[in-house]
DNA sequence: AAATAGAATTAGAATTATTCTAATTAATTA
DNA sequence: TAATTAATTAGAATAATTCTAATTCTATTT
């Protein structure tokens, strides 16, 4: 047998638990948990075809777009380049490494508040929050 | 005498310091410096009509982005909206308000660090941090 | 199991912010 | 001033994303 995680194991994912999960949205979202990579909605377009050859963008959209409401998947931006998407849902930043051209996750720190950092407006109520860095990853001196 | 900034103060600027300061590039600055608001390049394009009625969007852009490149103005982006442009250069983060639409400068607070909030990783050097937040701010009860 | 109704998928067209091209004009230097 | 280099311009091109309308699928009801 190979060692793949089958559809109905992600179809039955809790986090996406109350959304109805299609061949197509199965497929995009098994994609995304696979490699953690936050491709673009391209790059799952050509690794969903590997599983399902009849699979069109349009629909990879629509499925990014329906995981995305459903909270079960982020929508990750950075600048004005392709949207990039990312199954991992504590809450993280994302760190664009200019050396390798990975993208990674930045966990809050616990215990940390938003407020540490920024002066937030009184009242103000967040709804979204996005942190996004970019820079190099120093290599060090030893081989 | 018209309450105005004179394109020889805008275009004296420290900021500006060392890149060329044609009219457009004068003008652009100019709209930035007026309102605080971060407007798109085509709500620049509409103001610095005003002033320039020849003044081309293609100028607008490419005013924007020497201005970006020289560290004199901030590009800001929500997700997948146009770009934004913004004259404060202090390190803040932006947050939209979804009730009034619109975009106001978060500061950081004083001695704060980024890696209170965040995991960085080892030997990550940052060269550029984007923070921004969407959400409501709560209307006070009182009349 | 058929019939129905609603929702999702699809190919291709449309949209739109931004970038590119190539000609003209402006700014700087000699 | 002449020569040189850089910026501006109108319009075309680009590309990620969204839209449209027809088809297919899924779930529900008979
Ligand atoms: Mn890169
Ligand atoms: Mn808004
Ligand atoms: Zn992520
Ligand atoms: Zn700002």
């Amino acid at each position: 047998m190979k060692n793949e995680v089958t559809a109905q194991e992600i179809a039955n994912h809790p986090k996406v638990k109350g959304l109805r999960m299609t061949r197509q949205r199965t497929e995009v979202y098994r994609v995304l948990m696979g490699h953690r990579d936050h491709p673009t909605a391209g790059e799952v377009f050509e690794r969903a075809k590997q599983n399902m050859p009849s699979i069109s963008l349009a629909t990879v959209y629509n499925c990014l777009e329906a995981l995305v409401q459903h909270g079960a998947v982020r929508q990750v931006n950075f600048e004005r380049e392709s949207s990039r998407y990312c199954p991992n849902l504590s809450e993280h930043g994302h760190f664009h490494d200019e050396t390798s051209g990975k993208i990674i996750d930045i966990p809050l720190k616990k215990g940390a508040a938003l407020s540490d950092l920024l002066e937030l407006p009184k009242g103000a109520q967040i709804d979204n929050l996005e942190i996004t860095l970019r820079g190099r990853v120093l290599q060090s001196k030893a081989l």
